[in-house]
Order: C-alpha cells, then structure tokens, then sequence
DNA sequence: GCATATTGTAATATATATGTTACAATGATG
DNA sequence: CATCATTGTAACATATATATTACAATATGC
C-alpha cells in the first residue's frame, strides 16, 4: 500500500478526472500516483490534500521502513 | 515561511551536509529546499522527516491559503 | 589577517515528474 | 449487445528536480 490517494478521492466522491481538474494536473498522473507508480512532488500532495480535505500524514505518510529500531 | 527543514535539521544537531549525505542528496539540494526555491519528491520529503524525526504534516505542511471559509 | 566550516548560489548536465495523445479494459446502464 | 463513464497504460515531448562543479559570503578559531 503506497498511499492514500485513491481512498481519500473517492471519500470526498471525485473521480480521477475530477480530482485532477482541481489540482491543476492531468488524470494519468492521479492514475500513476494512486498506483505507486509516480514519486509526487510536494507541491501536488498538498494540492491532493487541500482537494480531499485531509493533511500529509494522512494521505502520504509511511512508516520508516528497515528501521533498526524495531518500530515497525 | 515555506517549511519547517531548516529548523528540523537544527533540532537534531545536523548540517546541511550531513543531513544531504543521510537522505541521499546534495548539499545543494537541501539548501535550495530550506530556502523555499525547491519543490521537492514526496519521496525526498519523507526520508528528510526520518532524518529528523519528524512527520510530513511538522515538516512540510502549509495551510490552504486563499481559502473563502476564513480559516486562515 | 588567515584557515576552516557552513551556507548561498550560479551554470550546465542529467534524471524524472508531468503533459499530450491515444488506445485498451472494466463496469454500469440503456 | 451497444454505449458511456471511468480507469489503466504506452510513446513521445516538455518542464523541472537534482547532480556536478565551482565560487562567494559569513562565522569561528588560530
């Protein structure tokens, strides 16, 4: 699971297209970015959050991984 | 003020260096960022919060501006 | 004043995020 | 089945994030 993208846009009922009107890019790019395929920059992330009504850590947050701190 | 890196990084008691060597980019590259001239990857962004311990919402997060409901 | 560490910044090159166009796959609905 | 909406994806072009190299500016310690 790399996001929380896809998720989020349909809770506030957008489709891709929809989403990617009012964040000012284009669908395949929401596409590519729901599938884990695109590294976003921060810029578009919060356009995506300002457009589902949710903050960074919510949409695009993961955990440390490999951490030798046995936190995960 | 467009993001909370250089006072993250100074809170762990890292260089711009240092902190470009743990998170696997040129020293540049987190100078322009600190100075708000740079858009930087999700990706970039997340391992800077790992280096400082921190989360994207501490780090990078900007309230909505221009916003009609005047929460800002 | 001189050497060093840290940071700012510029020019050019490279990698990649994103756009453009187009077509395929799926699901709903007539 | 045919049609439409939605989504996945591919090829190529463009914009930009980042690297590379280099030099300047500031602060600290000699």
């Amino acid at each position: 699971m790399e996001n929380q993208v896809k998720v989020s846009r349909v809770g506030v009922h957008l489709t891709q297209q929809q989403l990617a009107e009012r964040v000012g890019v284009t669908r395949q790019t929401i596409s590519l970015i729901e599938k884990g395929k695109y590294n976003p920059t921060l810029k578009l992330c919060l356009e995506i959050c300002y457009a589902v009504n949710k903050t960074l850590d919510e949409v695009f947050w993961i955990e440390k991984e490999s951490g030798s701190n046995g936190k995960n």
